[in-house]
RNA sequence: GGGGGUAUAGCUCAGUUGGUUUAGAGCGCCUGCCUUACAAGCAGGAGGUCCUUGGUUCAAAUCCAUGUACCCCCA
């Protein structure tokens, strides 16, 4: 073992000028690539592809950290770790971006074409698709970036459409004529995962529609009076009393004078409005299966971006749908057919990307056929095969998944995947194949790309560059995203898995929390709430950032994160350097050896090696068991209170002492530990710990802590001797302290401890002395308690320090009086207990004998101090 | 309407198969310290009806039920 040499080593951390260079060094030396190799096991993960050109932001942070923290620690475990990193061409939000910016410039985009649209598209994705792939790396994730992959590369691409042949041959897909959720500013079906419900503050309005041949009218109620213009029925519920009569009748329509009928159904709700229900067959999804029940009439009254067409009368014509609701409104009023206006509060469907109130709109639309898919996906959750964490939310799948309807995978837009169908220009025949028809000109290809996720739902089984590398590599172990795409993604892969792979795409899937601000809300850009991660990474350091968000984020919980919080992990990372620099400079000035590792070894060592089994165990099952939250805890604790405020400073003793062996032995000792606890803190925090474990030994040109091997666990190293010992070190040393505290004696001042005991070794003494500044200490069995002087029982033996002069009486007596009160109130605690015979006869013995020794340790120690409280009146 | 989650210190959260003292941590607060690694630090301290009410048990923060409050998802 040999140190650097270390001329100046800098008081706080800095993380900028360790970051980057370290980095570099990785990518330099390829230390994250990966390829087969059939001695070792493989252990891979594949990124879940950030939209191509996203910004970073923290979902992303905690998300890849976590990724991170297991390929790193699966990786120095000895596995073949392999972590594919890329991005998704994300169809709609692209597009709609591109199509704002040509806006900007004047150009629509139907009028330049398909062709030189996408053209736009790629150079858009070229020019902002870096940004995401460069702030990875700025947060230290160890993807192999040889294999960045893109939802629109050539291959993947093939891979995407070839799918769609095969199922489209195998019946599983399907073209209709269906009700779908329509967003009118792109123009565009999207799925029902992509619609969410906003409550927003409405009306409800009350119309009258007169009966035919009659003087009376019906009244509906709706929210969305502009819609009447394609009604075509009119529905009461069967057993409702007040219509009964009317069935069979005909309404005429207001302002369309259209003859409909009135009908019963047993989807009216009575209690609802007037218990009677326009139905819009053609613009509504519970009135689309009334229609269809009832053979009634559709009449489309929109356009694809959601304003009139001539299915409505003339003046009424080419109007935008809130246009519409108003005049209508109006003329209803003018012809005296609105009874009555209530607010109402209702949910509204709008697109999840476009912003806007989605349409129910019937078009034609490509679908997926699910049933036969969801079983065997469904079958490997609850079989344990795909295992989730946490784990409730396979009740949620479970859900989805029984009550699962056809997917529509076609969308009305040109970036994604084209679908690969060809329509005969006189026939209108379909042809779907790998490949185009051969004579091409006479037909004409489907216009609309596929749904991304049908693209990105093969993205665990196509990332790889061959069969070899898919059989090596696939299933792959670990699957890390956010619950809220649960049915976009993770549920189809696992489709995709079984149906095209025979296997499961990952073992295990990890959702992570979901990252809010300090006021529980969730991170928006409209807000301004959402810190940019690259900025706190500039100010705190990404290491500082990934432990605290890691540490912040028990599995399954909301993190209520703001950015000063990673002062946490900026702490942290300050207290590692420090510590690694104390170690580090005393060792510049001495010849440290490997041979020296076991000698002059002494209950502080031997406690320290026991405490980081310890750590070293409770920390690898924490990982295994994905309690990634608790592993932060665990390893924090070891180095903060474990390391650096007990073994460095019981270490001092010996560092500053004569025998220049002793030190040397002790530093070699504290040194290779450091490293070893540098490996445990390296998947959470890869720079400091590299650059520390870089100064600790001589290192070759090229290697690393990334590919040095995983501590492994000794349990011959576990010492309880030794941890007794400290433990009574600790427990003197904390009275010592505690009266020094309360009496506000300066840590300058020296002072005499006198203990009343024989149970201390010369050794435990000599640390005692020299980490609680005690000038003289006098352990006799004998002793008798000096005159004013401050005591406390430690470990039932009774411990005095003589202040004369110093000490304050009165202090010394609450203090006493305080401590007898705590041993009185649990010492009730322990009597009823043990006065209790059925306790005592059914609990078993250890813990009956346990409460008997508490019971006698707090008995003594209350009469020791009842006595030296006597003795201070 | 259906499903899921959460209630523990001022704040954010730990708390293992029920028994580790009268329940822990970080931050915040109070007191004292520039103790030759670290003031981004050290030492000490205050602070808790473990949401309510029942039940199971020798024993409940922990298991069960009920109620209340908040959050999320689906319709």
């Amino acid at each position: 073992m040999k140190v650097k040499n270390l001329d100046d080593i800098p008081k706080a951390y800095n993380p900028k000028e360790v970051e980057d260079k370290w980095y570099k060094y990785w990518e330099d030396n390829k230390i994250f690539h990966s390829e087969i190799d059939d001695t070792k096991e493989p252990y891979t993960i594949v990124i879940p592809p950030p939209n191509v050109t996203g910004m970073l932001h923290l979902g992303h942070i905690l998300n890849n950290t976590l990724q991170d923290v297991y390929i790193r620690y699966k990786r120095m475990k000895g596995f073949n770790a392999l972590w594919v990193p890329g991005t998704d061409h994300a169809s709609i939000a692209t597009e709609s971006k591109v199509v704002k910016m040509l806006q900007e410039q004047g150009i629509d985009k139907h009028k330049i074409g398909r062709e030189e649209f996408l053209k736009h598209c790629w150079s858009w994705t070229d020019k902002y698709g870096g940004i995401i792939i460069s702030q990875l790396r700025k947060l230290g994730v160890s993807c192999d970036w040889e294999r960045e992959r893109f939802t629109m590369d050539d291959r993947y691409y093939k891979s995407v459409t070839d799918t769609f042949v095969d199922l489209y041959k195998e019946g599983l897909i399907y073209r209709g004529y269906r009700m779908v959720n329509w967003d009118p500013a792109s123009k565009s079906a999207i799925s029902d995962e992509e619609v969410v419900f906003r409550e927003v503050q409405g009306h409800l309005w009350y119309m009258k529609y007169p009966i035919k041949d009659s003087d009376e009218f019906l009244i509906v109620a709706t929210t969305r009076p502009e819609t009447m213009l394609g009604d075509t029925g009119v529905a009461v519920n069967p057993n409702d009393e007040r219509y009964k009569h009317l069935i069979g009748k005909k309404v005429i329509l207001p302002i369309v004078e259209r003859e409909i009928p009135i009908f019963a159904d047993d989807y009216v709700d009575l209690e609802f409005g007037t218990g009677c229900v326009k139905v819009t067959p053609a613009h509504d999804v519970n009135d689309y299966a009334m229609g269809q029940r009832h053979k009634l009439e559709m009449i489309n009254i929109f356009n694809d971006d959601a304003t009139t067409n001539n299915n409505v009368p003339k003046e009424f014509v080419g109007l935008e749908r809130y246009v519409v609701r108003k005049k209508v409104v109006e003329t209803l009023q003018k012809l005296c057919a609105i009874e009555k206006i209530e607010d109402y509060r209702n949910k509204v469907g709008y697109s999840e990307r476009g912003g806007v109130p989605i349409e129910p709109y019937l078009s034609e639309q490509w679908f997926m056929k699910m049933d036969d898919l969801a079983k065997p996906a469904l079958d490997v959750v609850c079989e344990g095969k795909v295992n989730f964490h946490p784990n409730h939310w396979i009740k949620t799948y479970e859900h989805w998944m029984g009550n699962i309807r056809d997917w529509c995978i076609s969308r009305q837009l040109w970036w994604g995947h084209r679908i690969p169908v060809w329509y005969h220009n006189e026939t209108n025949e379909i042809y779907c194949e790998k490949e185009p028809p051969n004579d091409i000109e006479n037909y004409h290809q489907e216009e609309d790309v596929l749904d991304t996720w049908a693209s990105s739902w093969l993205w665990a089984q196509d990332v790889f560059d061959s069969e070899a590398e898919q059989k090596y590599y696939y299933p792959t172990n670990l699957l890390v995203t956010g619950p809220d795409i649960i049915f976009f993604w993770v549920a189809r892969m696992i489709m995709a898995g079984m149906k095209f792979m025979g296997d499961v795409p990952f073992r295990d899937v990890y959702f992570t929390s979901i990252i809010r601000d300090e006021k529980g809300r969730k991170m928006s850009k409209s807000l301004g709430n959402s810190p940019d991660p690259i900025d706190v990474i500039n100010n705190y350091g990404a290491d500082a950032l990934r432990f605290t968000i890691n540490y912040l984020a028990p599995l399954g919980q909301d993190v209520l994160f703001n950015a000063e919080q990673t002062e946490l992990g900026r702490n942290f990372s300050n207290k590692i350097w420090n510590a690694a620099r104390f170690l580090l400079m005393n060792a510049q000035e001495i010849e440290l050896s490997d041979e020296l590792i076991d000698k002059h070894i002494d209950f502080t060592d031997k406690w320290i090696q026991s405490r980081f089994q310890n750590t070293l165990q409770k920390f690898e099952t924490a990982l295994d068991n994905f309690d990634v939250n608790g592993a932060t805890k665990i390893i924090y604790h070891f180095v903060w209170n474990d390391f650096c405020d007990w073994y460095i400073e019981l270490s001092k003793n010996r560092m500053y002492s004569d025998d220049k062996e002793v030190k040397a032995a002790m530093l070699t000792r504290s040194l290779s530990l450091f490293a070893d606890m540098m490996k445990l803190i390296h998947p959470f925090m890869p720079f400091i710990s590299e650059e520390i474990w870089q100064l600790l030994d001589e290192r070759k040109d090229g290697e690393s802590i990334s590919t040095a091997e995983f501590p492994k666990q000794n349990l011959k190293l576990i010492n309880e001797d030794a941890e007794k010992e400290i433990e009574f070190v600790q427990a003197v040393v904390t009275a010592i302290r505690n009266i020094r505290g309360e009496m506000n004696i300066p840590p300058s001042k020296a002072i005499s401890v006198y203990l009343k005991s024989d149970t201390l070794t010369k050794v435990q003494q000599k640390y005692i002395k020299s980490i609680a500044r005690v000038e003289e200490l006098i352990v006799d069995v004998n002793l008798q308690k000096p005159k004013a002087s401050a005591s406390a029982i430690v470990k039932g033996f009774d411990l005095f320090i003589p202040l004369e002069g110093l000490i304050d009486l009165d202090v010394e007596r609450e203090r006493t009086e305080k401590e007898i009160k705590r041993l009185e109130g649990m010492l009730i605690g322990v009597n009823k207990k043990l006065s209790n015979e059925r306790f005592v006869n059914n609990a078993p013995k250890e813990v009956v004998e346990k409460e008997k020794a508490k019971q006698t340790d707090w008995q003594n120690s209350l009469s020791k101090l009842r006595i030296v409280l006597e003795d201070l009146k």
